[in-house]
Parts: C-alpha cells; sequence; structure tokens
DNA sequence: CTGAAAGCGCTAACAG
DNA sequence: CTGTTAGCGCTTTCAG
C-alpha cells in the first residue's frame, strides 16, 4: 500500500480510501490510485486492515459438518456459501467425523482464525466450552444437532416427527413386525429417529418389546453384515427402518444378496442418490440440506446484522418420499 | 496477550514465547502463563502474528472446485483436508460453477486473505492472470483441468485414455455404432475425453463423419432430453458414451423410459452411486477425486517446503468397471 | 531466562 | 478533498 501510494504520488490513507470505496476523493486521484495498484499487482491485505477496523469482521465464517465428502453435508455447505458469497464473506469447512476431539481442535482452529460466525455439526457431549467465545459475540448456529450446555440457535431436521411418519406408513401397509435399524446412539438424531419411530409404533399398539432393534451402525459394512444376521435369524420381520443413509444403502445390498429385496418392506431416513432408479424404488424420509444450510447461515447473518431475539431452533421438515420399497404388503 | 501478560505477572513476549512453544522459559513462567491463559479464555489471533512473523504463513490454503455439493468435488476436498489439517492448515473451500468472473472474483477473495497455497479447478481461458500472484511466491496447483497461459502444477484424471478405454470396450463387444453424449465443448475434460473416445472408435476403423455425437449437456434435464430425442431418432445407435456423471444418470433415465436399458449398451465416464444396484448395472470409467486431492495438496506443500523442480503435470489413471451396461451386445 | 522497543499493513481520528 | 499520527495484536530484534 505504502509503494502504490508512492507510485500514484498520494498519502497512503488516499489509497486506502480508494480501495475501500471511501468518498471524499476527487475522481482524478482516484484515477491515479487505481492506475497505480494495478501496476504494482496490488491486493489490499484483508487481515491487516482487520486489525485496525472499528468492526473487526474478518468476512469469513467457519463451517463444521460431518465430512465434506458426504452428500448431506455437500448440499448444506453449499447453501452456507452461496448465502456468505452474496456478503464477501468466505467459508472454511471442515470435517467433525463424529470425534469430539476433532471437534474442539477445528472450533479452536477456527477461532484463532477469527471467524465471524460459526456453523456447527457438534460430536461433544456438552458445547459449554463455547460460552467464552459467544460471550465474545461471536454467533454460534447449530446445525443437525441442538447444542447441550449453552444456548444457541440451532436448525434441525424434524428427525423425530418424520420417523413417525415412516412407521405410520409402514403400519398403514399391513406392516406389524418392523425392524429398527440405526446409527450410534450416542448421537442425537439418531436417538430421536429411534425415538419417533417407537413411539408411533406404540402408538399403533405393537409392543415396543417386540421390535427387533440394532443399533450403533455406523457404516455400510456393518450395517450390511447386521442386516443379513437380522434376516437370516428366526421370527423375521416383515419391514425395516433405517434410520440413516449408509445405514440404508447396507441393507439393500442386503435385501439384493438374499433377494428379499421384493418381499420385505424398506423406508430410509435421509434420500439417496437414484433410490427412484432402483427396483423397487426407495422410499425414504427426505431431509432438506440445502434448507438447513441457508437457514443456518441466515442466522448468523442476522446475529451479526444485531438481531436479539432469544436463541431458538428451527425444525426443517422431512418429506416421505414414495417409492416402492415401503409399499411391499407384509409377506409371510 | 497483553492482559495475560498483566495477569501472568510477565512480559507480554514471555507470553508469546509460551503460546508458540518456544524455548528458554522456566516451567514455573511457563505454568503461570498457562494459567493466565485459561482464566481469560486466552485465543491467540494467528493473523496479528502472522503480519510481523518471518515467513508470513497464514496456515490457510484456497480450494477452487466445480462445486462443494458435488460428490467428485467432496472426495477431493476431504482428501485436501486431510494433509492440511495434518499440517495445522485451514482450507477455504469456494464453488466455481464453471463461471469464468466467478473464478477471478473468489481468486481475489482468497489472494487477500493471503491463503499460502492454491488449488484451483478453473473456467477461464486463460490463468495468465495469476501470475502476479505467482510471482509473490504463492503455489498454484491445477486439479482437474491443465493451466493455459502460465505454468504450474496440475493433478488430471487420464481424460482422453480412459474415454480410449470406454470406446474399445464397447468395439470389442460388437459395437460400431455407437454415439458420444458430451458436456459443453469449451470444457478442457469434455474435449479430451471426446478426443479420446474419436480417436479409438478411428482405430477401430469405424468412420468420426459417422458417430453422432451431442455436446454442450451441461444437466441432467439436457441430457435426458438429448438421449431421448436421439434414441427416437433414425438409425438409432446400438450404445452409448457418456462423457460425465450428469450426463450418464439423464441417459439411464432417457433408457428406462423408453424401455432400452437392456437393449442398449451404456459406459458412463465418472462414476455414480449405487451404479452396481442398478439393473443392469452401470459400466464407469472412475476417476479417483481423492487422489487428485491427495497429490495436489501435496504439491502445494512440496513448494511451499521449497521443492523447486520444474512444474508439471500428474495424471491419476482411471478404471474401468464393469458392471453389465457395457457388455449389452448389438441389438439390431 | 526475560523484557522493552520497533514495526508488520492497514484503518481511526483528527488536522489541514 | 487529503495527509499525519497513533495503534490493532502480535513477532522481531536486541539489550539486559
Amino acid at each position: 500500500m505504502k509503494n502504490v501510494a508512492a507510485l500514484a504520488g498520494v498519502g497512503i490513507k488516499t489509497v486506502s480510501r480508494v480501495v475501500n470505496n471511501e468518498p471524499n476523493v476527487s475522481e482524478a486521484t482516484i484515477a491515479k490510485v487505481r492506475d497505480a495498484a494495478r501496476i504494482l499487482n496490488y491486493e489490499p491485505d484483508l487481515h491487516a486492515g482487520n486489525l485496525r477496523r472499528a468492526d473487526r469482521k474478518t468476512q469469513t465464517l467457519g463451517l463444521l459438518v460431518g465430512s465434506v465428502a458426504n452428500p448431506f453435508a455437500g448440499a448444506l455447505h453449499r447453501a452456507v456459501e452461496d448465502v456468505a458469497t452474496e456478503r464477501g464473506v468466505a467459508v472454511f469447512a471442515a470435517s467433525l467425523d463424529d470425534d469430539p476431539n476433532r471437534e474442539r481442535g477445528i472450533v479452536s482452529a477456527l477461532v484463532r482464525r477469527r471467524v465471524d460466525g460459526l456453523i456447527l455439526t457438534t460430536a461433544t457431549k456438552s458445547q459449554g466450552y463455547l460460552l467464552p467465545e459467544q460471550d465474545r459475540g461471536t454467533p454460534i448456529v447449530f446445525v443437525d444437532r441442538e447444542p447441550v450446555g449453552i444456548e444457541g440457535d440451532a436448525v434441525v431436521s424434524d428427525n423425530a416427527p418424520g420417523a413417525s411418519v415412516a412407521a405410520r406408513h409402514l403400519i398403514a401397509h399391513g406392516h406389524r413386525h418392523v425392524a429398527y435399524l440405526g446409527d450410534r446412539r450416542d448421537l442425537q438424531t439418531a436417538a430421536e429417529r429411534k425415538r419417533g419411530f417407537l413411539e408411533e409404533m406404540g402408538r399403533s399398539g405393537v409392543a415396543t418389546s417386540g421390535i427387533p432393534t440394532i443399533e450403533d451402525l455406523h457404516d455400510e459394512e456393518m450395517a450390511y453384515a447386521a442386516t443379513l444376521e437380522l434376516l437370516g435369524g428366526p421370527d423375521r420381520p416383515t419391514a425395516l427402518f433405517t434410520s440413516q443413509n449408509l445405514v440404508t444403502i447396507g441393507a439393500i445390498r442386503a435385501l439384493r444378496q438374499l433377494e428379499l429385496h421384493r418381499d420385505i418392506a424398506l423406508i430410509g431416513f435421509d434420500d439417496i442418490a437414484l433410490a427412484d432408479l432402483l427396483q423397487p424404488g426407495i422410499t425414504v424420509i427426505t431431509q432438506n440440506p440445502r434448507e438447513i444450510g441457508r437457514l443456518a447461515a441466515e442466522r448468523v447473518f442476522a446475529r451479526l446484522d444485531g438481531d436479539e431475539q432469544p436463541e431458538r431452533t428451527y425444525v426443517v421438515p422431512t418429506h416421505l418420499i414414495i417409492r416402492g420399497s415401503g409399499e411391499i404388503p407384509p409377506h409371510v
């Protein structure tokens, strides 16, 4: 900047004015400065400026998702990016891998970089450690899972109601003997989905004790193996409810393996790619990651703009998409 | 930091030493400082420190991909993140949308944030505008597409050879009348795949002029419509080669719509989710986005570590995965 | 082993 | 309309 000022023959502050489009600079001076900047390939240093700027905003957002490689996170990330870009804000994205230590490390790295806001999927038991940062004025919005040990805006899917819809749908198609296949039970989303599912089964008069539940299925292979075992055993269920993406895919593979995919009903929570092209098509409860991301980013910016309303949880609705696998009648 | 120093009753420089794990501080002092830091919830400001630091590294990387929402980009992003995290480096990820203006804007935003390195998918005709930044010492690695107007490391798939393999496979299964369905012809990857495909067909004695080619298919809907039209017309091809993900999916939908999916062969470039569960399974040429990302990140860090070897292009091999659709014999 | 002074690139506050 | 001075939070340099 000093160099630009020298080349343009003006003071350093004038360059600053031009770069930041501040008023009270003559057209001629602006032109001189811009020329000099172009010749020197000058790019302002956002961080240096920020050090002294009144609002101290880095124009930067931190986003923590399950894994940037998974489609749910990708869609969410894109939505966040879209609203951030509109405001000239760049986003750091990182992967959680459901690891509490990783969460702490990433949050710390983001805080050290003085992000203006945080959008977080969490794996820690309590997020109380974020209190100091929140007190410092950084808006924090939780996505996918609600916070524990701290107040904060949150944007989540209606996990329990969505799972209830799945249960009701299977019941309506005559099923009484439905198995639940779920992710790690310490994950809030998995627990909610299980709760919604079991409650609805209960309301329909199916005893919870009679419902086969297999949990802690964290990847496709585990789900595949668990499904094979379940269906190979006695007293085989007539339908499956899978609480998550990878579990659904594992179950599909197992059903195919056993050639039961046309005989045993299946509803999965969360959509999967090309689910409509399989035979039968896979009936699912879809989430809306784009909307979750959009809302979360909007909340961050609203807080940044001074919105003071009480923190709350925003629930993004899920939808039942009927494609065939969920409408298979019970087969004895 | 001033506050921490005051509370610990030491000089500011001593705090700096402790925070950065510099030597020559007594155990007792270290303990005092750490206590004070904890009490005040002190988090160092990475950018402020960087302003004066000798190496001026922000521990930050910029990544520009097609769209963070697409699976190829997600896998690449994750691989980059993995190698970056190991070195305490955070990554800014942004979406290009094959828009040259967007590319310029994002690059500028990243440069202003003084990222230590850039990993870029590009849409501009020439990347000469990056020369000043490169001269400033920022390593730039191009992914998916090779640079024009500038020297630089690049990591790409073997597009032409991969497409040749597809062509050869179809030829080997007896096809002579194969259509090419491709993405925007101004995209380097699409052009390469087309070239590889046509050259191989030529080597097998099929006249290029007789090969139906439909290009500029940028999304699923366009591909679907184009495929419907192609197959509804006279002189229907016996096999299709689709040069990209979304085009493949559009073609699959069209084939199903016409109930030709068991009669017309299909090979797609780039893998698609659950391709093995469709009937028939979709034969594809897979890319390796994780490896592309890993290599790109490694190149950036190697350059940062002083590697001076000439810039070059790294080619990551593709693989033919046989699943059924590519092995359908010609049907007249 | 420790601290004081200077300065990184920029903006705030004020003076011309 | 323009420039000067101070200072953001930290690291460097150098003197204790």
